[in-house]
DNA sequence: CGGTATCCACTTAGATACTG
DNA sequence: CAGTATCTAAGTGGATACCG
């Protein structure tokens, strides 16, 4: 099936970004649920707001919206609902004047912005080999 | 900084989706990088291509249309030819009549499939969690 | 077979203004 | 402060038709 071949190497680094062995037979409709979860995650602001609670703990709207570079009002509002709704964000109300909301990642959040550590550190330590890898591809262009 | 207090529980179970400990101090250069980078990637069909080939190895255009369910041609396409840029994918053409595609993933890709593992994992083991928690916020909402 | 090109409906997200 | 509401420009992606 696998026609591709990978040096050892390759196959020993590919296993360094690996926690645990990636469960061999998983139901169709399971594959099907976690896909679609899957999407539901993987947009622009989701990770990177995941992340930003992963490094800053507890942070209050105005913080999150400080240091998720770029983000408007309206997404952040919207992104960290959904995640709220998800169950991986926490939303605590303190009802004063002013009002002020602290958001910190669940335990669900905490285990997910774990098992997305590797993704980062795979960027960290790769992003140049794809700086590269776009420069070649755009010269091939003419 | 971190208010947030989890149980041994969680932070255990958090480390079992981590293969390796996170820096603690990135470069704000690159971690603006590594954020870029990471929101290109963090779309719908990267990642289910990813894990498609992930799983499939080398797989023709038309292999992979049928096995990424709900694709379109013209996503598709796209979203190959952003990863063949990026250096996560490999395309080998035959020259015959028809002509003959074949993807797999390159070694960056492979890699960054291995750091995908986890988050794979973790979807497999939380997504009734996750429904579980949209069902409770929903009723919440009335 | 594996694309490309064009058109268009729909979504998305930024800007702006307003509120408890 | 932490949102909500509205409008709108731009982007996205599906459908369709065609090509080497």
């Amino acid at each position: 099936m696998n026609e591709t071949r990978y040096s050892q190497a390759d196959l020993a680094k590919a296993e360094t970004y690996k926690a645990r062995d990636y469960p061999e037979n998983v139901d169709p409709d399971v594959e099907k649920l976690v896909r679609d979860m899957m999407s539901g995650f993987a947009d622009k602001w989701t990770v990177v707001i995941l992340d930003t609670l992963w490094d800053g703990g507890t942070l209050r709207f105005s913080e999150l919206a400080r240091q998720v570079t770029g983000i408007s009002q309206k997404m952040l509002t919207q992104t960290l609902k959904r995640m709220e709704r998800d169950g991986l964000v926490v939303r605590k109300l303190y009802p004063s004047v002013p009002p002020k909301v602290e958001y910190s990642l669940s335990s669900l959040g905490l285990t997910l912005g774990a098992a997305f550590c590797n993704v980062w550190i795979w960027a960290v330590e790769n992003h140049d080999a794809v700086a590269a890898a776009r420069n070649s591809f755009d010269d091939r262009q003419d």
